[in-house]
RNA sequence: GGCUCCGUAGCUCAGCUGGAUAGAGCAACUGACUUCUAAUCAGUAGGUCUCAAGUUCGAAUCUUGACGGAGUCACCA
């Protein structure tokens, strides 16, 4: 950490002055003294043992006592097996936690002067936000607010898959059967009231295919496709897709719609911006209560049809190669992929094609050098074979491009089914979380001296907080299992924990207006006074490792980390009433800066703070 | 079958750029609220870090191979 760079220069000379050894810097790395030991920072003498031909305790003693001859900052060491234990001053610890109070927005790295753009939630227009996209809305949210602290200009986008069949069934369904209701007229939030339609849709479709398996035609089908062992149930449930396309009247209506909105046709057109209306209203709901926007939204509507140039540019680049029925292909076997197909025979796009125009489209809207594509697990293969097609088309972002690839969501059942009616509403959840830090709060009686609005809106935050930091404190990489019938835990490792340490800190320097005087002779600095500031010390380094890692997690459990050890500092170490004037001003410093760096950290992963709890 | 990811305490997870005796939370048991508010703290118990071999002074961490789980390998998105 910076913090101990002056340190780590300093064992530089002293390495050269006692063994003429020239050692780099970046090799010496100093860690906290684990608790059982004398010392703040230990350095490992063994990998200097070979060169110096020498016992690793004869080393340390020797570097040690050099140490402290020519450091300021180095008082006292002493030698464990191949440890060489540092003791620092007392000045130093007050120097850096000056500094830290100096520091404008500490957690905030230096400006890079470089975009990037993070796209995450990209839902499609015929369903409500679910669990699934709670996840991927946390993660790449944090994400971009990580690598904006960490001094990126970050663009938060999303795309949004408002066309296709799908869409064309809840339209359908609701030109049928919808009698002209509104959202407004039902009072059912517009995202859920779109949705509706398009279970309605699957639900006509089954009773209208139902039916068909009786009649004559569908009997003639069965007997003449059936494989020779096949149920009449499993050859009818297989065959659903091309009943759908070949029979079905609700099939060929949607189809028929399609066919109408892609040649825009004006009332289709009309009707899909009056259901995409309602729709966006309800997301937007959704996304304020996670608390969450946009900087821009990009819709496939728009970039279906994109791509075709780069089809092109790979063509005469020899990047693609056209097969004899003129469908296009690029060949990746080289790269331990296989050929991908990037355009159809008939000349039309596919979903990779659309996703080179899409980012050749954001590129030139924005210029951003990286961009991070916040999708499910599930893809993987599809992002490698993207990039590495951006690579061969030497687009001047692709060295820049990272797939935030993460677990799905299980329920204790499996995945989630939207057929089986097993998603995981995500406004229901967010009531349901929120419902559960309200017993909780009455459990332990009311707040002392504050409204009944702000106590409500403390609830929020905290339920809120619960279930973010649940979701985010795993390795997006983890498949993680959700019971819904379990109740987002509120003590030990979550959320509220790490807010009640902030409201602990809050309080105490609601107390003590006068308390933050002087501390530079205070002397003899506690254990557990050290311990704290060194994890505020090392946050900036966090956050680096949490951005180059696009690892929202690592903040959570550093957060999680420092309000443990304030807690427990807290319960042992008396603030307010100090021994001296100085004690006082510097636990008070200390606090108040361990709780900017919580609020810091905590907000990087989306989840605010309330004042009182 | 090929490729990718995951496998650490009963459960959920940290630790993984090799370093000292592998850490938390939950659940179980015990103790601490007239105190800077206990959504807290302290303690007990719980481990062949899936297995095997290799590299190394040193491996949960790196390499290889097995085993178990998930995903993917569409002219779907």
């Amino acid at each position: 950490m910076k913090f101990l760079e002056e340190v780590i220069n300093e064992l530089v000379v002293s390495f050269k002055t006692v063994y003429n050894l020239e050692v780099d810097a970046s090799k010496l790395l100093l860690s906290p003294t684990k608790k059982e030991f004398e010392g703040d920072f230990t350095l490992v003498i063994f990998p200097f043992v070979k060169d110096l031909k020498k016992s690793p305790e004869q080393i340390g003693d020797e570097i040690g006592k050099q140490m402290v001859e020519i450091s300021s900052q180095v008082k006292d060491y002493n030698v464990i097996k191949g440890f060489l234990n540092l003791s620092l001053t007392d000045q130093f610890w007050k120097d850096n936690l000056d500094e830290i109070v100096g520091t404008e927005v500490y957690g905030d790295l230096a400006s890079k002067d470089e975009k990037v753009m993070v796209e995450f939630s990209s839902p499609n227009t015929n369903k409500p936000l679910h669990l699934g996209h709670i996840r991927n809305i946390l993660l790449g949210w944090s994400c971009a607010k990580i690598l904006q602290a960490a001094g990126y200009e970050v663009i938060k986008t999303q795309i949004i898959n408002d066309r296709g069949i799908a869409v064309c069934k809840s339209m359908l369904a609701w030109s049928l059967f919808g009698d002209g209701k509104t959202p407004e007229s039902t009072g059912i939030k517009g995202d859920h009231f779109v949705g509706d339609y398009y279970v309605l849709f699957e639900t006509k479709f089954q009773e209208e295919y139902g039916e068909w398996q009786s009649t004559a035609e569908g009997q003639t089908v069965f007997a003449t496709r059936a494989d020779l062992d096949q149920s009449e149930a499993a050859f009818f449930k297989a065959y659903k897709n091309d009943y759908f396309n070949n029979y079905s009247a609700l099939g060929k209506a949607a189809k028929e719609m399609l066919l109408a909105w892609e040649a825009g046709d004006g009332p289709t057109v009309e009707l899909w911006k009056k259901m995409n209306a309602w729709v966006y209203a309800g997301f937007e709901e959704t996304y304020d209560k996670l608390l969450v926007n946009f900087d821009k939204y990009y819709y496939e509507s728009d970039t279906y049809l994109l791509g075709k140039d780069a089809v092109k540019k790979g063509l005469d680049l020899g990047v693609f190669y056209q097969k004899e029925d003129s469908s296009i292909w690029i060949d990746l076997t080289d790269a331990g992929m296989d050929h991908k197909l990037v355009q159809r025979r008939d000349g039309t796009s596919v979903y990779m094609t659309q996703d080179i125009g899409t980012a050749q489209l954001r590129y030139q809207d924005f210029g951003a050098t990286k961009m991070i594509y916040t999708v499910a697990d599930e893809q993987d293969y599809h992002f490698q074979v993207l990039f590495e097609i951006m690579k061969r088309l030497k687009e001047p972002f692709a060295e820049g491009l990272f797939h935030l690839s993460y677990g799905m969501v299980d329920l204790p059942t499996g995945k989630m089914k939207s057929r089986e009616g097993t998603v995981v509403d995500a406004d229901d959840l967010m009531a349901e979380v929120i419902a559960e830090a309200k017993a909780a709060s009455d459990e332990r009686g009311e707040i002392a001296e504050i409204s009944a609005e702000e106590q409500q809106e403390t609830i929020r935050k905290i339920g809120i907080a619960a279930l973010k930091f649940f979701m985010i404190k795993v390795h997006p990489k983890k498949r993680m299992t959700f019971d819904p019938k379990e109740s987002v835990d509120m003590q030990g490792q979550t959320g509220p924990y790490i807010q009640n340490a902030y409201v602990r800190i809050k309080s105490i320097l609601r107390r003590a207006n006068d308390g933050f005087g002087d501390y530079s002779t205070y002397n003899e600095l506690e254990d557990q006074e050290k311990v704290l500031l060194t994890l505020v010390m090392s946050y900036p380094d966090v956050v680096l490792e949490a951005a180059n890692g696009y690892d929202p997690s690592t903040i959570a459990n550093f957060c999680y980390s420092l309000a443990k050890e304030f807690h427990k500092f807290y319960h042992d170490i008396r603030i307010l009433g100090a021994e001296t004037e100085n004690a006082k001003s510097f636990r008070l410093t200390l606090s108040s800066v361990v709780a900017k760096t919580l609020q810091h950290g905590m907000d990087l992963l989306g989840i605010e703070m309330p004042e009182k709890m």
